[in-house]
RNA sequence: GGCUCUGUAACUCAGUGGUAGAGUGCGGCUCUCAUGAGGCCGAAGUCGGGAGUUCAAUUCUCCCCAGAGCCA
């Protein structure tokens, strides 16, 4: 007899290096793989999450040393942070990997063996530049004046003995790969980033250190500690049971998605793959590569201190509104810029004026007048919305399922003005609008698992993908407490945290090469002559310096007579795009000051100097 | 420097071989069930610049300019 498997899926996120306390760039995919996670739930897939802290090597070792304390119980102490940033953001993953857990220490050394025993691991010498806050090798080239080109100190060159795993002899199987799984590495341009690099060739792989001691040991070399990227990506076998639960492994690997920051693909892309294939297990899906996040136009830096970590994300407006912005605001992928004012506004107009409103309203409208149920609704009917919006999540472009489903929104607030049930009192118009907001719950439940829940609960339906295909029930409705508070901006805090030049941008100011563009000098009037067409404006002609005088039109009519002007000096802008004022034409302004028409006085040097001088 | 990509309304972006759209913002009108929310209408663009192919180019090709990404 077959027996039919429930489809699976098996989602990761990298395994995050404790030192930092977690912040919105952690956030970022840690939200992504619980979305994916909710929704494949909501579709009732045997669902795996994982996550994890990756705990190894020389710098964790140092920093431990410096407080004084074993790396073990240093570590330990960091982990907490995580869990519970994990916890506020309403993230629910199945493990939380550790890569000093037993069970996974066990399957690096087990995989180590493997892999030795199949001939793709041996011994060798490395030679480079290292630098222990990358913890990475660096050739003479990348060094910028005998310095880490990340973190700018000064590294020392290097000479180990070290065990190499042989990269290079999967260069043309990995390269077929990619060619027969365009989507294998996602976005696309991402793909095409890694192929160019495949092709120009793959160099074996130091996988061990002598240098330091906190790590995995090698099984076949105890002096030898694991190179931690070959220790970290074991996680994603480990974390389901590579070992001691061969059936839940075999369930869940491959990987549906390792998501990935850009910065480490190629650690995903390339070297993963590569141990799999020596190790003849299948590959993962996907490998999908989203961007950084910027805060307020700027990089997010602990020297400049402008990081966002959770407690501040979810400061602004709440949770939901974090989580939904992160994915409304930018394709996943694409880099995107965070601020307090763009969150807010999305937190206002699209989810306190657009969703929260419209939950209101329906639901004031239900318990005054009732709903009364019909089959289906043509008029308002969201089953477009729902194609589209499975589509574009499980194609990873949340962006786009969040704008379809508030553009199903738009469409509610759109029927009820028009049906103006407040005075038809039509139960029929109010079923269906509820209706509707059932099918938004739902589909806005992984985003936005809080909300939906309240929604939910309000008008009497459960979070399922069978309560998305059926109709509502009838049952007695209460106004909704209000879902989202409208928030006032209270960017004080954060400009002060912000440097001068995200401060400057604020304040509207402009860099010092816009203002270098004004062509700036003084000029002499040689003539002055009314405009035939309009009774405010002078026709000036200039001497700018140039070899011919400039016609520069001026509304000073008013203001000054014929015999003020003439032959005075003054300040012109001298590369003004040429205007036609009232048919002729003016190539240049005079510069005059102030606050409104009646008070003007043109600018005048404090002593004589030549037509043509420039302002500086 | 090498490879790749982008340049469309004030901003963020969609789009097409037959001279352009959405959201936000802005201006006006309007309803009252609702969180001063909602709805309707409107203004706004030489589709980076130049050349070529074509009956026709924002869309294809080439060059230039500007910006971005990746380079173990």
């Amino acid at each position: 007899m077959v027996k039919i498997n429930k489809r699976k899926f098996y989602v990761t996120t990298p395994i995050y290096y404790p030192n930092d306390i977690p912040h919105i760039g952690h956030a970022y995919t840690t939200i992504a793989a619980d979305i994916l996670a909710r929704w494949y739930k909501l579709k009732e897939y045997d669902l795996f999450f994982l996550t994890g802290t990756d705990e190894h090597g020389k710098k964790m070792e140092q920093t431990a040393e410096k407080a004084k304390r074993k790396p073990k119980t240093f570590v330990d102490g960091l982990i907490p942070e995580f869990k519970n940033a994990w916890q506020k953001l309403n993230v629910k993953y199945d493990r939380f990997i550790r890569t000093t857990d037993s069970d996974h220490e066990q399957v690096v050394q087990v995989i180590l063996s493997e892999v030795h025993k199949n001939g793709d691991i041996y011994e060798g010498y490395y030679e480079g530049y290292y630098c222990t806050a990358c913890e990475a090798y660096y050739t003479e080239k990348d060094l910028i004046k005998d310095c880490c080109p990340i973190h700018k100190t000064k590294i020392e060159k290097l000479k180990e003995e070290s065990y190499f795993f042989k990269l290079s002899k999967y260069q043309k199987i990995l390269l077929d790969l990619y060619e027969k799984n365009p989507d294998f590495i996602s976005p696309r341009y991402r793909s095409n980033e890694i192929i160019n690099r495949v092709k120009e060739g793959l160099q074996d792989l130091s996988i061990s250190r002598t240098s330091f001691s906190w790590g995995i040991p090698l099984p076949f070399d105890k002096k030898h500690v694991c190179y931690v990227w070959f220790d970290a990506l074991i996680n994603y076998l480990s974390g389901i049971g590579y070992l001691e639960k061969s059936k839940q492994f075999k369930k869940y690997w491959p990987a549906d998605v390792h998501l990935v920051g850009k910065d480490i693909l190629w650690f995903h892309a390339v070297i993963w793959p590569a141990i799999l294939l020596s190790l003849k297990l299948p590959l993962p899906r996907k490998i999908f590569a989203h961007g950084w996040w910027t805060i307020n136009g700027e990089k997010m830096s602990k020297t400049s201190g402008n990081v966002i970590n959770i407690e501040k994300l979810i400061s602004f407006a709440g949770v939901d509104s974090a989580r939904y912005f992160l994915f409304r605001e930018t394709p996943f992928g694409n880099d995107g810029d965070f601020s307090e004012s763009a969150l807010i506004k999305r937190h206002n107009t699209e989810l306190a004026d657009k969703l929260g409103n419209l939950v209101t309203r329906v639901s004031t409208l239900a318990e005054k007048y009732g709903l009364e149920k019909i089959k289906s609704s043509k008029s308002l009917d969201s089953s477009k919305t729902i194609n589209k919006t499975v589509k574009y999540i499980e194609n990873y472009e949340f962006d786009k399922a969040l704008n379809e489903i508030f553009a199903f929104i738009d469409k509610c607030n759109e029927y009820i003005q028009d049906k103006k049930p407040w005075e038809s009192h039509d139960k029929k118009v109010i079923y269906e609008l509820s209706n509707g907001i059932k099918s938004i719950s739902i589909l806005l439940s992984p985003f936005m698992p809080e909300t939906a829940d309240k929604i939910a609960k309000n008008f009497n339906f459960e979070i399922s993908l069978k309560s998305l295909g059926t109709s509502l029930q009838v049952v007695k409705i209460k106004k909704s407490d209000i879902l989202f508070k409208k928030m006032e901006e209270t960017t004080t805090v954060n400009k002060k945290q912000s440097s001068p030049h995200a401060q400057a941008k604020q304040e509207n100011k402009i860099p010092y090469e816009d203002f270098v563009k004004l062509d700036l000098r003084v000029g002499k009037i040689i003539k002055v002559e009314d405009h035939p067409q309009a009774d405010k404006l002078y026709v000036l002609t200039v001497d700018l310096g140039e070899e011919k005088p400039r016609t520069i039109i001026a509304g000073l009519r008013l203001k000054y007579k014929k015999e003020d002007l003439n032959g005075k000096l003054g300040i012109f802008v001298a590369n003004l795009e040429p205007a036609k004022l009232r048919g002729i034409e003016s190539d240049g302004m005079i510069l005059a000051a102030g606050d409104n028409y009646d008070s003007i006085v043109i600018l005048k040097p404090e002593k004589e100097v030549k037509p043509g001088s420039k302002i500086r």
